[in-house]
DNA sequence: AATTGGTGGATTTTT
DNA sequence: TCCACCAATT
């Protein structure tokens, strides 16, 4: 039996203890928050709470895994009933049981954004948008903010409208759904059918949702909805560390929540865990630039001597490789290990010349953020398959197979295909198997014979999938039958290494598909299932043995709920945190860019070291970078800076380090 | 009619 | 650096 009163401080017993009714916890950076969640789920199971009852909101997958695991080890039970999940998967599920009231089949495909780029596109062009308005990222924003609410329909953004109807009627035609739809269908089957809503409040009677600055107004009625009844709603979070804006975040939702919830227990966790003294009053120092914020005075009972280091590089070059010695340095002088180094950057094009230089320089590391390599073209490909032949109304997916491998169904083809669907309100699929019969049809005899072969494809794999042996071994067959390789082969003729991995690649996209489907944890292995897994975890998210040993390169909202003993911050200027863009957008953003900065270096536990270069190439031009305005929002005599250090010859770098090993061994 | 190769343009953060 | 669009070629 766990003793909780001696596990916790105070203020985190009470918030672990205290499950019944509404409880908001404010929890400062590094003050125990994923520690009292778990402990409070644990709690909840001594109470005998069936797990069934239980529901656990996060934001992201890698924290959802990362409680369900601690959870696990911290009560040593088999914990099938429990739900932990993000948002969009728990809404995944509710859609799962109950899309069927609204329409859609429950083999539903879920767009992801580039999906959804090609399905915008696919609209303005058939409401003769104009192109000089055609701007995608805008237009996704627009059809975003209509859809969560967020947004109003104004006389600035009224063009888009036709192209939102469009969009939307698609969806429903191809039976889609995007990410947004996720969180607006399940709201919307609650508000409009109550027994629905009872099912799932008898259901989830005890909620927890973790990262509570990050829920837009749309998920916070979805959660209201959920828990006004039972009122057992524990919300825990940060408003110093929302920096979701721009994706609908509202922090003001922890307001709402005080509102609707007027009987709440209100704690707070100041007590950090995380970083030394220096790390801490630096922070501090910073977040208090913001107004509008929850007080909240974070300490810590660990002292040091260290400072800030802030060093001055010539370029991204210098940066880079200032950086990938310093680790090599550090993992021999003081004995760090690989995986307790976070490098951290504002925005995914900084990575790529850190990533050469951890490369040349042997450090090993692993990235997230980025692409994902489920969003790979070759891997998009096969998964662009299995959605057609599981739901072959999917227009999106057919499109981008039709032709791949090519057969010879080329641009007319596809236009004179689009225009029969297009006139009879039909999906591509149904419209090819029109033409097939058609006496006047636009396309010859051959073509009419290719499409043929390619809905044979597709109907014989949607049989085999549904019902025969093994999946994986299923879909290696399919990727032989359509001749895959030959295709790679083909379009990478000039290099045949890059269709090679492009090929093993796909050999690992099965190879994962049959682990899943053996693990025995596995209650549910079918393939609308992992599609849906993977559509949903946009990031590779490793928790293999292979993460141990890797310093973690990523981007700053990555880190978020992550710590390091030692973080390097990359590209502290001004134009790149604060970022540019988001000022030029609106200058109050500035608030959030800090908190941003703010983020970051509390990632760090030990020690930090942030870096500014003085010329850097941003899309091919060499500019003048000058430091971040934030640098001086931290009191001075926490930070110690450098000049860049002299450089080094490989053979002085093998000495320096020979000698080190020589000062160890003694 | 399909494919290939060239040129020009653009890059915040993510479920 | 990578991708999207356009014109010439087979």
């Amino acid at each position: 039996m766990i003793d909780y009163k001696k596990e916790l401080n105070p203020e985190q017993y009470q918030a672990v203890t205290t499950i019944q009714g509404p409880v908001l916890i404010i929890a400062g950076a590094g003050s125990g928050k994923t520690r009292v969640i778990t402990y409070r789920i644990s709690y909840m199971l001594d109470s005998h709470i069936p797990q069934k009852n239980i529901l656990a909101l996060t934001f992201t997958n890698k924290a959802a895994k990362e409680m369900w695991e601690r959870v696990r080890q911290l009560t040593g039970k088999k914990l099938t009933n429990l739900t932990v999940s993000t948002f969009h998967s728990f809404g995944a599920q509710i859609l799962r049981e109950k899309i069927h009231h609204l329409g859609y089949r429950p083999n539903f495909s879920i767009y992801d954004t580039q999906d959804q780029t090609e399905l915008i596109k696919q609209c303005a062009k058939e409401t003769n948008l104009h192109p000089e308005l055609l701007n995608i990222g805008l237009i996704k924003n627009i059809i975003s903010g209509i859809k969560t609410d967020r947004i109003q329909w104004t006389e600035e953004n009224e063009v888009y409208q036709q192209v939102f109807l469009e969009y939307q009627a698609h969806l429903k035609a191809y039976h889609a759904v995007d990410f947004d739809d996720l969180i607006v269908l399940p709201n919307k089957l609650f508000s409009e059918q109550p027994n629905i809503l009872e099912e799932y409040r008898n259901r989830y009677k005890y909620i927890m949702i973790d990262e509570f600055q990050d829920t837009s107004i749309l998920q916070y009625n979805f959660i209201k909805q959920l828990a006004e009844k039972n009122r057992n709603i524990c919300v825990v979070g940060d408003d110093d560390q929302s920096i979701y804006s721009w994706r609908g975040a509202n922090y003001q939702n922890i307001m709402l929540f005080e509102k609707d919830f007027p009987e709440r227990v209100e704690i707070k966790l100041e007590q950090n865990y995380r970083s030394v003294q220096t790390i801490l009053e630096a922070a501090n120092h910073l977040i208090s630039h913001n107004t509008n914020r929850k007080d909240k005075k974070l300490w810590t009972g660990k002292e040091d001597n260290n400072k800030i280091q802030l060093i001055f590089v010539d370029d991204e070059k210098k940066e880079a490789e200032f950086i990938a010695e310093h680790i090599r340095t550090i993992v021999l002088k003081e004995r760090a290990a690989y995986h307790q180094i976070g490098v951290l950057v504002r925005t995914n094009n900084l990575m790529a010349t850190l990533e050469n230089t951890l490369l040349q320089n042997n450090v090993p590391y692993k990235l997230s953020g980025g692409k994902s390599f489920f969003e790979r073209k070759e891997v998009k490909d096969i998964i662009a398959y299995l959605r057609a032949i599981l739901n072959p109304d999917d227009d999106i997916s057919i499109l981008r197979i039709i032709n791949t491998p090519k057969r010879g169904i080329g641009r007319q083809t596809i236009q004179h295909i689009g225009d029969i669907a297009t006139e009879q309100g039909i999906s591509i699929y149904s419209a090819i198997s029109s033409i097939r019969y058609a006496e006047d049809s636009p396309v010859s005899n051959t073509i009419k014979k290719t499409l043929d072969e390619f809905m044979a494809i597709i109907e014989d794999y949607n049989y085999r999938l549904n019902n025969t042996g093994s999946i994986a071994e299923t879909i290696r067959e399919l990727i032989d039958d359509i001749n895959y390789f030959e295709y790679l082969l083909g379009e990478y003729r000039d290099n045949d290494n890059i269709a090679r991995y492009k090929y093993q690649n796909i050999m690992l996209f099965t190879d994962l598909i049959e682990r899943w489907e053996k693990d025995p944890d596995n209650l549910n292995p079918n393939l609308w299932s992992y599609l849906t897994k993977i559509s949903l975890s946009s990031r590779e998210d490793n928790t293999e043995e292979s993460e141990k040993g890797k310093v973690n390169l990523m981007t700053i909202h990555a880190a978020k709920g992550l710590e390091f003993d030692h973080v390097f911050l990359a590209g502290v200027e001004d134009g790149i945190i604060p970022h540019q863009r988001a000022i030029e957008d609106d200058p109050s953003n500035i608030e959030e860019e800090r908190r941003l900065f703010y983020v970051a270096i509390t990632r760090a536990k030990q020690k930090l070291y942030l870096t500014t270069c003085k010329k850097r190439k941003i899309m091919r031009e060499e500019k003048e970078q000058t430091p971040s305005p934030f640098l001086e929002e931290m009191p001075q005599h926490l930070i110690t800076s450098e000049e860049p250090s002299q450089e080094m010859t490989e053979e002085e770098v093998d000495k320096l380090f020979a000698d080190l090993k020589k000062r160890f061994s003694e």
